[in-house]
This record gives structure tokens, C-alpha cells and sequence, in this order.
DNA sequence: TGTACATCAGTGAACGCGCGTTCACTGATGTAC
DNA sequence: TGTACATCAGTGAACGCGCGTTCACTGATGTAC
């Protein structure tokens, strides 16, 4: 039983600390970006020496590494269950998160978009800007493809009638790398991509603040753009 | 004569040295991202002592708005010289930058592209991940909106046939801040947007690498959404 | 053309800072008999 | 239940580093007579 499986007190008390790090490690993300990051300082803010952190995080990478994983997981828990919950609103929050767009790309659009506001700093860490030499940890690759693969699902199950594909289309099929073991149809594939830049267009001009001062109401546009995809 | 007007020798040699600092500047942030900008390392790489560099500049923060600053004209002179050169091509590079298409908003869309792709991390301290705290230079704006009357002017001369506006664009034409002093329809002002926001999805996306791996041509993606946003 | 002075570029030392990380050590917590 | 030992969390000092920035100073370049 003292094998690694059942939580002994030390294990939950470790987990424990290493997600009071995180917290504030995305709280100084927030205030300073991710590039003013230091373990000393996250070690002040919690009360720790700074030193102590190794006992938790091998170096600074691996927490960085680890926030970036949080924030891939948390898109992707956000998309599977918005897709699987389908018009399932309300629940105990009364917020307008409860009144939104169902189970399809509407939902999907919706979900995005909150997630996106809900933490702009957490949204750059993984659309932001890329540092020139970092590599990204492996396996958000993973959760990347399973945000795709539920994207492709809607877009499948939400099919337009289906015409002869497009040039696009037929290119997008010949080199479906990203989609190799999904059976969306060429339409699909094209309107899981255009989801994908023109959502990510808007919110991220948004988020970085172009559009402060512009007057006009993002939100419009966004669900604009949204519904463009959905008939395109 | 030696009133502030005609450049003496000192003030070439200042404005020389001024862009050679620049230019390691880019060098380096291309490197390793702008947060990693260092006066002392540039000073050394041009093969001076690191303070030497407060003859030209007041501090680093001054060195990164004027970078910031040269991005945003380089991206305006783009425009306005692909939107005056109309369907001039070749000129005196054989290059694909030759035959590209007109002075329309294809030819701002292909114009688009390839500034960025010509330097993604000059896109990127435009358009990329804001620091919190940072705030751009004042005169980014005036800037911003120069680039934004090109791109209107393009979208009021390819009008496509006037029908009634929809909710957005009723919405937009309501609150036209940025575009106060531009006769452009709500119509334009809509595609203006579009324009804007999608080829931004996909540019940013693709300079990124979150394609990377996914096999389909960028490229061709692209040009599908300039050409979507034309018919919009 | 020549000398006297002011301007300005660049140097090198220095200050204070915070960073990531290592290391030897102290105490507390858990385990084995 | 009690004692002996191993495990592990956390500390504080220390190392080496590079940063932005200031300052007093040297030399070269330009200006005025």
C-alpha cells in the first residue's frame, strides 16, 4: 500500500504546494507577463525561501512547462465539456455563462471565448506570442490534437449540404496530417481550420487591446464571425 | 544654417550609429524575443561599451518604442505603397513578390503577408502577446489609424452591391469611432474588420507554428480568407 | 592657416539589484520494530 | 505505546551572472576668432 498509488498525507500535501506555486506563478503571469516569472518571488509571496521550490519544480522550465500544459488541458477540458453537455445551461451559476449557444460550433465559439476572457494571460501562453528557442513540453501536442478532434466533430455532425469541394478543400484532404484518423469529410476539414483563425483573430486583437478606443462592440463580431463559419 | 535643419556630419554619424543599434536590436529579438533585449549585450556585439549606448538612446524603454514605432511604419508604408502601386509589379526583384495581385485588397492581403513572413517577430511586437504593464507610444496610433484608412479606402472602392446593412453593420456605422472622419459605408467598415481580424487569425497562427505539423499549405488558406473577405 | 575653446562620443569603474541554482544543514514527519 | 532510524520539507548562505543606469574622465571633432 505504500506503493505510488494511494495518496499517502506527504503526496496531498505536495500536490497542495505545488498548486498554491501555480497560482501565484499565473497571478505574477498576469501582473508582469510571462517572461518576468522568477521563483524567488513566488517563493516570497507564499511564505517560502526561495530555494524551496526545487523541492517541487525542478527548475523554472518545468514550472513554466507545467502552466502551459495547465492552461492546453483546460481548453480542451472547457471544449469536451461544452460538447458533451450540449444545451445543458445554468447550472449553479446564474451568470450569462449559463445562457449560450448549445452543444455546436455556437457553443464551441461561446466556450472559446469566455475561456478566452477568463484569463487573457492564460489564452497568450498558448496563442501568444512564441519565445524563438522554446519548445513547447510534447504533450500539448496530444491535447492540441483533442481539441481538434472535438472541433472536427461538430463541424462533421453540423455538415452543410455537401457540394463538390472546393479547391481549398481538396488540398486540405490530400494533406490531412493534423486530422489522419478522423473521418471529417473535406468540408468539415476546411470549416474546423477557418473556426479555428478567425475566431482566434478576433479574440486575440481584442485581447491584446487593439481595439480599445475603436468604439464598436467585439462581442458582436465575434459571434458574427462565428456564424459565418457555421454557413460557410 | 546650424539651426536643427540641415544635417551636419555628427548628426549622420548619430543617426547611423542610431540604426546600427536598431538593427542588433532586431537581431536579437528575432534571437531570442524582446523581452531578452539587452543594451550592454548590444553594445557589445557592435563593438561598444554598454553605456556608450546612452548617447543615443535615454533607456531601453526608448530603444524598444522606437522599434515599435519602426514596425508600425514599415507596416503603414506597405500599405500605402502596394494601394498607390496599383497592379505595378516585378520591379527589380524577380522574386514572387513580383506577380501579385493589384492594389485591391487581394493586393493588401498578399502585401500583409508578406511583411509579416518577412519578419515574424516584428509582427509579433505589433500584433503579438501585450505586456501588461507596457504602453505603446502615443504616436503608434495615429499610426494604426493611417494603416486603417488604407485598408477603408480599399473597402469603399470594391464595394459590392449595396443591400440593406445588417445588425453588425448597422452597429458598426453606430459606433464608428476609429473611422469618425471616413466616408466609408457600413458595409466597408464591416469588411474592414473582417479583413483585419481573419487575416490576423491565420497569420498569427501559422508565424506561431501551431501549424506546424498539420501537412496543408498556410499559404493557400490564406488567400482563401482574403478572397472570403471580398465577397463578403 | 593656426590657435583656444566648447562640444560631444566613448570608456571603464562602480552601484544596486534580482535572477537561477547549489549546498550543507536543521527540524519535523513518518516508518519499523 | 515507545524508541531508533530514515525520509523529506524548508532555511540561509553563497556563487556567478547579467542587467539598467550613473558618473567622472579621456580624446577626438567641430567652431570661433
Amino acid at each position: 500500500m505504500s506503493e505510488p498509488d494511494a495518496k499517502t498525507p506527504r503526496e496531498r500535501y505536495r500536490a497542495q504546494v505545488r498548486e498554491e506555486v501555480k497560482k501565484h506563478a499565473w497571478e505574477q503571469i498576469g501582473t508582469a507577463g510571462a517572461s518576468a516569472l522568477s521563483l524567488n518571488a513566488i517563493g516570497k509571496q507564499i511564505g517560502m525561501s526561495g530555494p524551496a521550490l526545487y523541492r517541487y519544480f525542478a527548475n523554472r522550465d518545468e514550472l513554466i512547462s507545467e502552466l502551459i500544459r495547465d492552461a492546453y488541458r483546460s481548453l480542451a477540458d472547457t471544449f469536451r465539456a461544452r460538447a458533451e453537455a450540449g444545451g445543458a445551461a445554468g447550472e449553479e451559476a446564474g451568470r450569462e455563462a449559463g445562457r449560450d449557444a448549445g452543444a455546436g460550433l455556437a457553443g464551441l465559439a461561446h466556450a472559446l471565448r469566455e475561456w478566452a476572457l477568463a484569463d487573457p494571460q492564460r489564452y497568450f501562453l498558448v496563442y501568444g506570442t512564441p519565445v524563438p528557442g522554446y519548445r513547447a513540453p510534447e504533450d500539448t501536442t496530444m491535447i492540441a490534437a483533442e481539441i481538434m478532434a472535438v472541433l472536427l466533430d461538430a463541424c462533421t455532425a453540423e455538415a452543410p449540404p455537401a457540394g463538390p469541394p472546393s479547391p481549398l478543400e481538396t488540398h486540405l484532404d490530400a494533406h490531412r496530417d493534423w486530422a489522419a484518423h478522423h473521418p471529417a469529410p473535406p468540408s468539415a476539414l476546411h470549416r474546423a481550420l477557418t473556426f479555428w483563425t478567425r475566431l482566434h483573430g478576433v479574440l486575440s486583437l481584442e485581447l491584446a487591446g487593439h481595439f480599445a478606443g475603436m468604439g464598436f462592440d467585439p462581442a458582436l463580431l465575434y459571434t458574427a464571425e462565428a456564424e459565418a463559419v457555421r454557413n460557410l
